[in-house]
DNA sequence: AAGGCCAACCATACGTTGTAAGGTCAAGGG
DNA sequence: CCCTTGACCTTACAACGTATGGTTGGCCTT
């Protein structure tokens, strides 16, 4: 039959972009072990010979993902090398939001982890770096991170999630009879599309939120400068 | 024999005290349909007739701490009656954070369902107003309660979490090798524990990181008040 | 060329999960 | 008295992660 392709023999490499791929069409829930075998053309036993288990296959996602965000915060601060303190954190944490829109299932699996990724350590002592190369002293920087949160990884922690939203009927019809429980969320509702283009409820822009809140925190956080 | 204790017949509130119990004592992860029925001295399908499945067990939970947090909540506000927003946002939050840290868990539930509590409503609502109240317009009050994001419902969105961290051994030893590649973060704990007592890695407090936020973000809102 | 090793892959099976389908049984009303 | 009605149980199934133990094909050594 000539040389037939020996089919190439699966990595670790290979199995996690094709678990990356997956999770990016179809969300978590479809990344099991079978599915993702099949997906490589193979049996689910052929992956513990390159993974070790389903956690060391999460573990390689978020690892992923946080490469991807400590590189693309890289490329993005050296677009602006004189820039100060805010303009270079502000760059780095959009450029990594950027990264958890494309990968909307990251953000839940980030914190789902029990451990960090290691290369997020090295994200952060350039965070720290910024911080303290711009005059904070090590403990108000040391609270800015955690003030920061998940921000200084691109993401939000938003209560009201970017659901489904149900159709317009139904949310309609239970505005109107929510409106008389819960009058100030409706008056908010009300007045903030009164100019805007679509009175749904998926109205928040969470890229404007998550910049707005940014800024808030930078602005407090310069108050806490020396002199 | 005489008449034996019929056995109360199980009610879908004995089953979420039940499943609360278990799930604070056990972690989420030994909440299982059969596990949460034997703690009931029941079959696992016998609870079906009083729950709508798993998902519906889960939810049930959420509603419950949605609905410890708003009574906490409403019940901190009311011990400072003639408060301004900031007071009045700070006991509300800080009660909401009590009650996380009886639940350690409802964090991570929170986030992982795809649905909000109907009583979470009501409870942006009482934020709201405070807010419209304090003299913010609702623009910015829609703003702060993304500001706010997580804190609202008295959790941070925190990226170390606060971990078993291994033995001061290990830690001791890779501290000192990642102290060169880590130059900032080393630099950071060593301020830091200069002066607290213990140096391990444990040593955030997350109650004084979370006030630190919070007050981060008030002192930002304040700002955008007209006048 | 022959022998043997070993990484890669597969087949089977086990225990656990949520839950659909149907059976049992005691209480209560006609 | 019977028969409905719920609460509860038994059994069973599909899907999950993974332990265990083959099978195989290519490479190294002699």
């Amino acid at each position: 039959m000539g040389a037939r392709k020996p089919r190439e023999p699966l990595s670790r490499e290979r199995a996690l972009a094709s678990a990356i791929a997956l999770v990016d069409a179809e969300g978590m829930a479809a990344l099991t072990m079978r599915r993702l075998a099949a997906e490589l053309g193979v049996e689910a036993m052929s992956l513990y010979h390159h993974l070790p288990g389903k956690a060391g296959l999460l573990d390689g996602l978020v690892d992923a993902v946080a490469a991807e965000i400590t590189s693309a915060a890289e490329r993005a601060e050296a677009d602006a090398p004189g820039g100060d303190w805010r303009t270079r954190l502000r760059l780095r944490f959009l450029a990594a939001r950027a990264v958890m829109l494309r990968h909307p299932w990251a953000p839940a699996l980030l914190s789902s982890r029990p451990t960090v990724p290691a290369g997020v350590y090295a994200y952060y002592d350039a965070i720290l770096a910024t911080l303290v190369d711009g005059g904070f002293s090590y403990r108000i920087a040391h609270r800015a991170l955690h003030a920061f949160g998940s921000m200084a990884l691109g993401f939000a922690q938003e209560v009201f999630r970017p659901d489904a939203g149900g159709e317009a009927d139904t949310a309609e019809a239970e505005m109107t009879a929510l409106a008389e429980q819960l009058p100030h969320l409706a008056a908010m509702v009300a007045a903030e599309t009164h100019d805007a283009a679509d009175p749904t409820l998926g109205w928040c822009d969470s890229q404007t939120e998550f910049e707005f809140t940014l800024d808030l925190l930078f602005d407090g956080l310069e108050r806490h400068l020396p002199r």
